[in-house]
DNA sequence: AATGAATGAGAATTCATTCAT
DNA sequence: TATGAATGAATTCTCATTCAT
């Protein structure tokens, strides 16, 4: 889990182009020309090309929790907003420069190898688990009346945000946009989606 | 647009492996030895591993919009059934033995090819101006009180029912139902996002 | 060495074929596409590639003897104008629409076959004893006076022609002839060529 | 234009086997064979096989120009020694144990790769100057009187060359010398070339 | 007499990985 | 610690040919 300069170098580049194109579609020669390193150097850091997705996902799975940690115990914030706030910060995982969930969306894949199953499986239940600890707390202060199923409301979340990523140039054309330029029109998408999503937990958390 | 049985055969061996493992992570020996045919015959027929995913779409995209033009027109059901049964449609294309909805949820490594992408896009569009259709129709007669994003919302209807299908092996751990069997659990989820889409969907058009 | 309408149609698309790209650059596909026929019918008339590359060469050498026979056996010409009208023959045959000497020239590929190497001797033999003849018979007339190698000189003419023919566009290059269209290159170098053949043979001939 | 020895070694047995077989002719598997490296080899040092033969070319090409431009300088010698020289360096380059010229003999097939058609142009080019500035001297003191078409008369050199080399085993039955050993035949002919061709030269380009 | 379908063999190339240095 | 060279296995695709009809 100690990764030095280098490795991690690697690592973002193997993130970037295994979003772009796959892990299959991804050559060791790509990674290694992306990052500007020798061709046998994954193999000599990593051991394999699998094992470097592992890496992978151990790195970012890392960074991921601290963020909600943090947001949990803030004081200052209705349950609401919290939860508003979680929506954005999914959509900025989704949507920011680190492409691991766009490699996370693609699941399937990798869910031969069991390491990394694992590892998913871990952050899931973790992130799940501050969620519902928010509503929870939503629900004792009255913010909250309905139930809801948080674990298909988190994979909505999540779905949904991947899937209009993934989709979204065919959002430009379906909405006319092709003026826009790529980053215009990624930041719009951005509050759109989130707007939607927030209506979305909205109605399914309050009275209205 | 024409396939003999022998390429419908192929089709299908090849939409099961492309959807299980993607398509870089499928080889045509694999398609053709699934299929049980020489390993020549997909050049033979299809001219290429690319053209043959291309004739995948073509075929498969020829027969989804099939049920949705019927659904339309029915006057025996409300605005909201058919907004439920739109939701039912795309669960039981999901999660159906036809995996073409598994391969259509990683239209990323497909982009590239221009062919495919005008066929997605098309299929969109199509599909898009059946749900506008029917709620414009729920607004005309007041079944329907709010505005929605209906591109969002349909991208919110396929991306979490892909997700949710694709990731449903974690939601066996998450849940504790280790013990159902494969069939009776993938009934279970099933119904469950029905449930849980309906929901959203009915809280977004409806006052309640 | 009877073949029929189609048989000679599929030689000629073949032929061509042979020509430009080789023998082993030709597929059987080829060939039965520029002859519109059914891609069995080379096995089917012909046996195999390689046999419909003897057809050829059976084919085509038949026909090459007699206007050399007629040549010889005429009285009105001497024989320095018989020789030149051998260099205008051969210059005829490399040059003209029939690909078959182009294919000759690149006899080193057939060498193995000994079928065809079998025809090509005796069409040699053949050619060579004809232009014996003429030589014979312009030393007893007076009108050559030197001894000649008679097969290096035939071996000169095939030789040079052939291989200026196939070489022409850098003579276009290098003649600055760029603006010449095909055709009229094609005849430009003809004479050019055929008026430095008779130039040698009749330096090696007579005494000038 | 720099390659190292294992390269070097590859190019030989290619270009020895491109002789033979023509460039279609020839898998990448018989080179590696023929030169005792692993198959992965052409691609891994040229890319593919097309890239070797362009490497063919430009390793050949450089080495062939150094001679002529030698022998150009000298003033111990006539013109027509010159010439006779030239003659000898085009005949041992044709027969000699670098199939190089064998291969350019083919050039059609190499056409289409404009990489090495230039190279070709360039290399003609350069060896056509030489011989018009020996021709040139030969004139400006005296020895060559006639005008000549230098083009055609380099051309007729190397196509007959190459002819004769390529043909030789015809020849050996013309002329009954089935008895004598490959090498004891090839220096024959060499040299009945050699002669051959002297002959011609000096009859165009001298008054006797 | 003719052909569409099929196929096994072989083509060139790319791949992840290893290893000597 | 780092790497250039090397490689065996696997990739997609093309080929000439066969065969049932």
């Amino acid at each position: 889990m100690d990764f030095n300069e280098k490795q991690i170098h690697i690592i973002e580049a193997a993130e970037q182009l295994f979003a772009e194109q796959g892990f299959n579609g991804t050559s060791v020669r790509d990674i290694c020309e992306k990052a500007g390193v020798n061709l046998a150097m994954v193999s000599y850091y990593f051991g394999s090309k699998e094992k470097l997705l592992e890496a992978l996902f151990a790195f970012r799975g890392e960074q991921s929790k601290l963020k909600l940690e943090n947001l949990i115990q803030r004081k200052d914030l209705t349950a609401m907003d919290k939860i508003n706030q979680v929506i954005d910060l999914y959509i900025d995982k989704v949507t920011g420069r680190h492409a691991f969930h766009r490699i996370l969306a693609r699941e399937q894949v990798i869910t031969h190898n069991g390491e990394i199953a694992a590892l998913i499986l871990q952050m899931k239940k973790q992130n799940q688990a501050y969620v519902i600890q928010i509503i929870k707390e939503g629900k004792k202060n009255g913010e909250f009346k309905k139930s809801v199923d948080v674990p298909l409301l988190m994979g909505t979340l999540i779905g949904t945000a991947n899937h209009l990523l993934i989709t979204r140039h065919y959002y430009r054309e379906l909405d006319n946009k092709q003026d826009m330029d790529e980053a215009e029109f990624d930041l719009y998408m951005k509050k759109r989606i989130s707007q939607h999503m927030k209506t979305i937990f909205k109605s399914l958390l309050t009275d209205d």
